[in-house]
DNA sequence: CTGAAAGCGCTTACAG
DNA sequence: CTGAAAGCGCTTACAG
């Protein structure tokens, strides 16, 4: 199969390839209506479609971006990527999608092959140990916007949720319910992600604000796999939690499940929150409160800040991070 | 921000071009091992990177499909994708996600632009309602394949769910368990969507094969949003159904929602089945039995097909449709 | 109003 | 073992 290309389109049209270009182009100031109606004929005959490829090269812009992400099956990344993909959408761009799943090496690895291709920016959940290679990326202008996580050092916009306020709202809410005892649970935070450190670290000091004692065993930041054993410590503790935290879905899955097998009455016995808006909320039995996070608006947002960037409209701009406010929907689980 | 090419490289080697690309695409076979080091170190020293888009134009293969979903949103598209992307990755191509929402224009534009881009395949789920675009793609042998759906007259690989089978599955269940009236639940056929055709006329021939009769007022299609209407509908009846199956997971999200709403007792009063996993079914209230797709190795199977038309392994091989088995998972609402 | 020519950054067949 | 040249399919500055 022999594609059609723009010298095919010139000969049959019987005019050179520099006019079809600029048909092409819709430069028609000083086209004749005949050369024009050639042309446009001379394309449908054929089937003409210009090979982007061959005008990325010479424009040096491929009309495509890249997103990473840790794992696109996370609900947050899923809704941040289609908004992404909406108005990128609208602007005539691809957006190629990766999985880093917070793996540094994979992370630089898309980042090198995007760049390769010559895609025009990219948005990216950092692994946060890439640091020299963000740096790089910045300092040869090249368009990079961060989502959910910061990157210390690093002068690039950055859209992420305003965590602590995520957290006071929870906290402030079991407070106002008269909960004494007041427990969180998170992943680890080794891995120096932006939400878990900010959300652990706010959920201290909101219950220092309260005076609130802090009940070590009720703190906890473990792994995934290990937050069902955490739980059953904490609860054959003294003086357990009344009131649990969580600090995102795949943690509140946890919990939903352990108090499940081990029969525990929500909101009587325990009183749960989660931070991150999940599918099941309003029919869960019972309903889940939760402090929802605007993911649409937060990739939006990111799509607009990369393509200001690509297009150059703010080179002088100073990079900002961008903070969206969390709420909170009071359900029946608090 | 100049970038350096292959002749930076060459004139800093002291070498031409032709050697350095030679070097590149590691054909050492007659390079001198002084050579090799020279470029070698001009490259570190550079700093460069080859340019993927010069490639593609002249190899003509871009190392980049596209995966056309109708919504990433869904669990299920989400899952293949990533499947895909996995396998795609390991073999150093990237994807494009694109969303149709079921919109055929939308559909079109994509495929046209796609193929502009000269992306080397693509996976589709299809709206069923460009069937000439994608028989021209096909005769031009063009790397497609369908997920999800079946496209009658075009010559395709098309991976979907043994939908029969999923059906089967339920509806034996609930029979095993001496339900007579069996309802079931779906969004509209008109759109020409296999899954949904598939297993509501599955759900009939069972339902007859068991000798049940079909009550008209228990077996609907219809829009989501007017899910709530016609459970309420359905339960006002004389003879309401004792056991529900919804058709994907969108529909089993509106039956639970009914059911607490109307705080209908699961099992005792409604058995409820749902095809497709979903995310809450262990921990849910009560565990939700389900029948689940294998979504990955759907995926997987997809990327492998798209490859090997790709590579042009299979050129000559008959196109088939692969048909995957669905798991009953009983738990506690059925 | 339109065309010839150069160039984007690679690869490859061929010559030596 | 290595290089000069042509070519992939476009765009664009310039000439006429």
């Amino acid at each position: 199969m022999k594609s059609v290309t723009i010298s095919d389109v010139a000969k049959y049209a019987g005019v050179s390839k520099s006019t079809v270009s600029q048909f092409l182009n819709k430069r028609y100031e000083y086209m004749s209506e005949k050369t024009k109606q050639q042309i446009e004929s001379a394309i449908k005959e054929l089937g003409y479609s210009p090979n982007i490829v061959a005008r990325s090269l010479k424009q040096k812009s491929t009309t495509t971006i890249g997103v990473i992400v840790a794992n696109i099956l996370h609900v947050f990344s899923t809704q941040v990527i289609r908004a992404i993909e909406d108005y990128f959408n609208e602007n005539s761009f691809h957006v190629i999608v990766c999985n880093a799943d917070d793996n540094p090496k994979k992370e630089k690895e898309y980042i090198k092959m995007l760049r390769a291709k010559q895609v025009d920016g990219i948005i990216v959940f950092p692994t946060g140990s890439n640091v020299e290679l963000y740096k790089k990326l910045r300092k040869e202008n090249y368009p990079v916007v961060f989502m959910d996580r910061l990157v210390n050092n690093v002068d690039a916009n950055t859209v992420l949720l305003d965590n602590e306020q995520a957290v006071k709202l929870a906290v402030d809410h079991f407070v106002e319910r008269e909960h004494e005892i007041i427990g969180m649970i998170s992943p680890p935070l080794k891995e120096n992600i932006t939400p878990r450190i900010e959300r652990t670290h706010a959920f201290k000091e909101r219950l220092a604000h309260h005076e609130i004692s802090i009940n070590k065993n009720s703190i906890i930041n473990t792994n995934i796999n290990e937050v069902q054993d955490v739980l059953k410590k904490m609860f054959s503790n003294d003086k357990p939690p009344t009131a649990l935290l969580a600090l995102n879905d795949r943690v509140l899955f946890e919990v939903l499940s352990y108090s499940k097998k081990n029969n525990i009455k929500i909101p009587n016995e325990l009183s749960i929150i989660g931070i991150d808006e999940v599918t099941f909320a309003e029919f869960y039995r019972p309903a889940l409160t939760t402090v929802g996070q605007p993911a649409f608006a937060m990739g939006k947002k990111a799509a607009e800040l990369l393509l200001s960037e690509i297009k150059n409209e703010s080179t002088n701009v100073e990079k900002q991070i961008f903070r969206f406010e969390p709420t909170l929907k009071i359900r029946e689980s608090s």
